[in-house]
DNA sequence: CTAAGTTATTTGTATGAGTAAAGAGCTGAG
DNA sequence: CTCAGCTCTTTACTCATACAAATAACTTAG
């Protein structure tokens, strides 16, 4: 893939995030937790064998520990030690879970997870944002929805105003945990899209579909709205399933 | 604070949990910032200082940052200092930021929107239910719903078993993203629900809601399942209103 | 006035010593 | 033999201290 220049200027989102060694171990541990290289029950070893292999102070393993521990991977108690928790206690909708988790090979079924849930709460977004938008939304949105016409999909620019076009309905959906929620989300459909670009050009213009949506919330048309991105979802699955088995 | 009379009886769901001091300041730093004593954008006091004001070690303070920062309420960098970061920022729908939401008061406009987002993933969840459940799951649906008409929502029991209820539909659902969703919201509604039995006596019976869906679920009627789904939520949010206003 | 370099302040990292919690194992009474 | 209670030992937790790195603000050369 070296040399193609459709990818060649991809800013990794929040990749390697912070250069600080207790948040570069949170993610590689992260990581390989949600690789399944440790498996649920598992206990980690002792903080001082442990901080010893990694090569890094006590001091910043356990500030490793505390960021993994506070999104529910981890679980530490003396004389017990570190275990990794169930699954079911992970909060699979953190931002750097998400991230983590696409970084290690997302299973075909969380992917599938996680349409399924973006085909329910982002059509009821836009009904949302349909009734409630202001004249600066309106604004913001067509801005986006005319750079991204510009430059497109394989374009680092391109690619921010599509994020800028989507939060922006969200924001106008004025609802703060279901903006959390969909910015999680956004963020995890930013790297499928990274992922469909590495395996096959983007198979379809993506532009009609948004322009669709952009023209019902426009028009306060909440029902219009909620098929549109209902659409919308539905497109991208499609293509993201295309190229899983590319 | 032991023996305090008024706290005595209630098991907070996932409260203190750890009585870590590191776990304590978080808790207590998170409360304030989540009540607005500490505002977007305003910088805490420096470690050394902070540390000492909160009669703790550094140590034991920075390790409580990390689990903030963990969350998104607040950001560190050398030279600057450690800042709360803008609302958007905050994972809103981390069970830890939802408790503390409600223990510092949370406002009228925050409860509606987190019922707003019930609204559209809770029905959704119970027609996934409805669609995919197996024995297993509505053999315990069926015992949770027998206890809880037993011993009734006033008793610690039977609390219990309505949670249980809900949370077998979102296991039956088959979805672990939509299930940690919903049961983040499930804590924060427990909160609702201490909150409304202090203001007032359950002013409805809730039996008969649960047992409609109950049967939807079982009959595998997607459609009946989302809208007694829909109906629960609506009433639970017309019970809170009123207490609210109470 | 601009730009490059310097300084000072704040968080970040490291280390070692000592504390507290919690399961394992032992002990003794029944 | 069983089991309650005690001791023991392992592990994470807390603390204090020192030093390193990063960066905003300042300073100075051009």
């Amino acid at each position: 893939m070296r040399g193609d220049p459709a990818f060649e200027d991809i800013k990794l989102p929040l990749a390697s995030g912070s250069r600080r060694i207790h948040g570069s171990v949170a993610r590689d541990l992260g990581i390989a937790i949600l690789a399944g290289r440790y498996a649920p029950g598992d206990v980690l070893p002792g903080e001082i064998e442990f901080s010893e292999q990694l090569k890094v102070s006590r001091t910043a393993y356990r500030e490793a520990v505390r960021i993994l521990s506070a999104k529910g991977l981890v679980e530490s108690r003396p004389r017990t030690g570190t275990r990794v928790t169930q699954r079911s206690r992970w909060n699979l909708l953190d931002p750097d879970i998400l991230a983590w988790a696409f970084e290690a090979e997302p299973s075909e079924s969380f992917i599938r997870d996680l349409f399924e849930l973006r085909m329910i709460v982002e059509p009821a977004a836009a009904a949302l944002a349909a009734e409630r938008r202001s004249g600066l939304d309106i604004s913001r949105m067509g801005h986006a929805l005319e750079e991204m016409g510009r430059y497109g999909l394989s374009t680092e620019i391109g690619r921010a105003a599509d994020q800028a076009f989507h939060n922006t309905i969200l924001e106008a959906a004025r609802n703060g945990p279901l903006m959390a929620l969909s910015s999680s989300i956004a963020a995890a459909v930013t790297w499928t899209t990274i992922f469909k670009q590495r395996r096959s050009a983007l198979p379809r213009d993506p532009m009609p579909d948004h322009r669709i949506l952009y023209e019902a919330i426009v028009a306060g048309d909440v029902e219009a709205a909620r098929t549109a991105m209902t659409e919308l979802v539905r497109l991208a699955l499609a293509d993201t399933e295309l190229s899983l088995k590319a």
